[in-house]
DNA sequence: GTCTATAAAGCGATAGAC
DNA sequence: GTCTATCGCTTTATAGAC
């Protein structure tokens, strides 16, 4: 059966597209009612910080879901093969294999990264380290498992840079597959 | 001696260090005015555009300084080897190790993105396409040298955004030593 | 070519009725 | 909890004096 009350959490998604299109300054509140469908008022009554905590709320979803479906089971599946596998799936269809922008590395690179620094780089920290220790577990030196894993990392939002740039999903696709393959040999 | 009226030029530098520093979004005409000492009646007369003609002249020029300093030798000079080292210097100097932000690509990730599709593209096709010509003539195949430069444009963004979320320049350090290996090698 | 004054619109945020 | 109306401020852009 349909809400009719709204809960805060049902309004991120909305929300976090809008920050994603727009970034933080270009995502009016206005903008922002139209796409959740909600007045101003009600807004600022589940986000009485404003705009400021709704993206802060927004950042802690997409923290939240990373950590469920990829950082956790990186960091704890005793297949650890298997979770970097699952890891690059996930990836490709969260990003829409590069046709949708990673928020957290567009605050990364805009003024807004000061506003939201910790939480910009707990998401990288979290991801790095997470992979890192799969990497470990499948056999890796402590050192190259940390190179590896930033280097994956800074590989898969350097590609979504070009795919946007180049508005082409196959730059992504690419990438993604000789990830892949770094990742299997050595 | 001192210019006292000034040209649209000069104006240029102190305009990218406020777009780099505040997104399209984010740099008001009020803190370009500040920044590039200039009135607000001044800059129209400069820029009667606006704004978007302000980043476009700014786009433009990057592209301009790259084409010069790292593009045309990669596609023109005898001694390709030397021309991919000294993009890598230029690389390294350019983006202050990670420090400084590329514009362009924070321009496509953002919303403004829509609005300069045609530079940000044009600014990447020619760095791919350079970087390629370099690698053919070091003797590589051409789909192989494609690759490879898509690989290597995808890494340095990545590591901007990565040294920015870190704020840590030995992460840049680590890619640009990485791919000049990853290029000599193979 | 440079400035100040100002217009018109949009912004984030709040108040208060329901 | 949701809405409309509104405040105060900043925004882009223009007009016009010098």
């Amino acid at each position: 059966m349909a809400k009719i009350v709204s809960e805060r959490a049902d309004l991120l998604p909305a929300m976090a597209e809008v920050f994603r299109e727009h970034g933080f300054e270009g995502a009016s509140i206005a903008l922002i009612s139209e796409r959740t469908g909600l007045g101003k008022g009600s807004l600022y009554h589940f986000f009485p910080g404003g705009k400021e905590e709704m993206a802060g709320a927004v950042l802690e979803e997409i923290e939240a879901w990373f950590t469920t479906h990829i950082f956790a089971p990186l960091q704890w599946d005793s297949d650890a093969a298997s979770a970097i596998d699952r890891m690059f799936r996930a990836v490709v269809e969260y990003f829409d294999s590069g046709r949708r922008v990673c928020l957290v590395g567009a605050f990364a690179l805009a003024s807004s990264r000061d506003r939201f620094t910790k939480q910009v780089r707990s998401y990288f920290r979290m991801w790095k380290e997470a992979l890192a220790a799969a990497l470990v577990r499948m056999g890796r030196d402590k050192p190259v498992a940390d190179h590896l894993a930033e280097e994956v990392l800074a590989a898969i939002q350097g590609s979504l840079v070009l795919a946007r740039a180049f508005d082409d999903r196959a730059v992504f696709a690419r990438s993604m597959t000789r990830l892949r393959r770094v990742i299997g040999e050595r």
